[in-house]
RNA sequence: GGAGACGUGGCUGAGUGGUCGAAAGCGCCGGUUUGCUAAAUCGGUGAAGGGGUCAAACCCUUCCGCAGGUUCGAAUCCUGUCGUCUCCGCCA
């Protein structure tokens, strides 16, 4: 959430991020609530400061008159309480605004309502390859090959759910082993995250717990619910802590298990594995001073392009529009794979995603940092990235990498785990 | 799951109704002393929110795991809750 203060100072900005966003939040009605609310809060503070006055005295005062004494006292809590409920009113809608006023938007980020507006920066090392056969899309093959079982998933559990199923079981654990290496190659601190957290925590990351419109699962009788994404958990993991400067930036991975409800979801673009309820992901997160997360946003875009390059698939990087990036994001960029199997004769189909939510995020969980030497602490800022989301690399592994007769080469990066060139066939 | 103990500032740790935002020690910052270092010695040293100021100084409120309650007044009493530890049970 942003600073009210800032809201408050800058609300014709914030209006304007708003519209840039395609989001409906009352910036005016925000502006008139908590000025209210902090009226409220000085009087009852007041109030507050008078009762405590009076109750110094009665210790010093002569008996016959401490009744009297504590009599006024009790009033004058009487009145602080009521104003303290007044206060309490606005301050509950107060934050209910605060919490749907998206963060401000980078000022390079394309200005657009929705993803026609994403902007296109880059591709990757390989370009989309010219198959001189039809290929097959990965439900065929992991049909053909006995890799994935969507009915026996429907079956145990549901629509939306799988069985990942021989070699590709390996592949899978193969993709989690490489990509969490090279994240410690790189200065990450590799974890294994729960695969639950509290709703406080998700919503701190910008979840919606519960509701209608929620994508999460929640576990009923208790403040859980299952995380959709270890952003939720990384994120959580300093929540309250005042981090040392010193210690920052703190680069950290996770690999966890995600859960979405995907409400509404179904269609002809989610075959297969590309939307599922549940899937596994190594995810990169940051913690780092305000003034690191543009040069760590760089750098987290370009280790998902390493990472793609070296799995040999083709991809595109996207500069996500205003109306694209959700709540918490700053700026947000997005590794589109080439996926020879989606739709007809090809789609780019989103792999990977990072964002910098700048002390959006950070200002809700409290994790902040503290300048060694100065007074005060500030909020850090934080980021998040995939590193490799499992069911969409293994979609891209598959699709671009057969063969005519329905192997599959594997990326060379992964053959000394895996132990073989090819499976299937 | 059952029984018990405990949760205080960066750390250790005192504090069982007002004089406690909180002793003492350690650590940290600054001064003095000293050939350097160490030691000694003096002073300072939590956070959040609000007001105030050009900026400070300064003022107010809140915070002793968290949330409620009792009371004029709560770190201290009561209830709930979360966490930690020990023992028992169960279990991968």
């Amino acid at each position: 959430m942003l600073d009210r203060k800032f809201i408050i100072e800058n609300a014709a900005a914030v209006k304007q991020n708003c519209v840039n966003r395609g989001m409906d939040a009352d910036i005016d009605h925000f502006v008139e609530l908590e000025t209210q609310r902090k009226s409220k809060l000085q009087l009852a503070e007041e109030l507050n400061r008078q009762a405590n006055e009076l109750s110094k005295k009665i210790g010093s005062a002569p008996p016959e008159e401490r009744e009297a004494i504590k009599e006024e006292a009790r009033k004058l809590r009487e009145q602080k309480a009521a104003a303290q409920a007044e206060h309490d009113v606005l301050e509950e809608q107060v934050a209910a605004i605060q919490l749907i006023i998206p963060n401000m938007a980078h000022p390079d980020a394309p200005i657009g309502v929705d993803d026609k507006s994403n902007l296109e920066i880059s591709r990757g090392k390989f370009s989309p390859r010219q198959f001189d056969f039809k290929p097959q899309d990965h439900v065929e093959l992991g049909q053909k090959w006995d890799w994935i079982d969507f009915e026996g998933g429907a079956r145990t559990t549901g629509s939306g759910f799988y069985f990942l199923k021989n070699e590709i079981v390996l592949l899978d654990l193969a993709l989690q082993q490489w990509a969490t290496t090279e994240l410690v190659k790189r200065g990450f601190v590799p974890t294994m995250t729960p695969d639950l957290a509290t709703d406080e925590v998700l919503q701190g990351i910008g979840f919606n717990p519960r509701g209608p419109e929620t994508q999460v699962y929640s576990i009923e009788n208790s403040a859980l619910s299952l995380i959709g994404t270890a952003e939720i958990t990384l994120g959580g993991l300093y929540s309250g802590v005042t981090l040392s400067d010193e210690d920052l930036p703190i680069k950290i991975c996770g690999i966890s298990h995600c859960y979405r409800t995907e409400a509404g979801a179904a269609g002809r673009a989610s075959r297969g594995l590309y939307r599922v309820h549940q899937f596994t992901k190594v995810e990169m997160f940051a913690f780092c001073l305000p003034e690191q997360s543009d040069a760590l946003h760089d750098e987290l875009r370009d280790i998902e392009c390493d990472l793609f390059d070296a799995l040999e698939i083709p991809y595109r990087v996207v500069d996500t529009a205003t109306g694209d990036l959700g709540g918490p994001a700053y700026r947000k960029f997005d590794l589109e794979a080439w996926m020879p199997g989606r739709g007809d004769g090809g789609e780019w189909g989103e792999v990977t995603s990072t964002s910098n939510c700048t002390d959006y995020q950070s200002r809700r969980l409290k994790v902040r940092f503290k300048k060694e030497g100065t007074k005060g602490t500030h909020f850090v800022h934080t980021l998040n990235g995939t590193a490799i989301a499992l069911s969409r690399a293994l979609i891209s592994i598959l699709e671009n990498h057969q063969n005519s007769d329905g192997s599959v080469n594997i990326p060379p990066v992964l053959q000394p785990i895996m132990g073989v060139e090819k499976i299937g066939g």
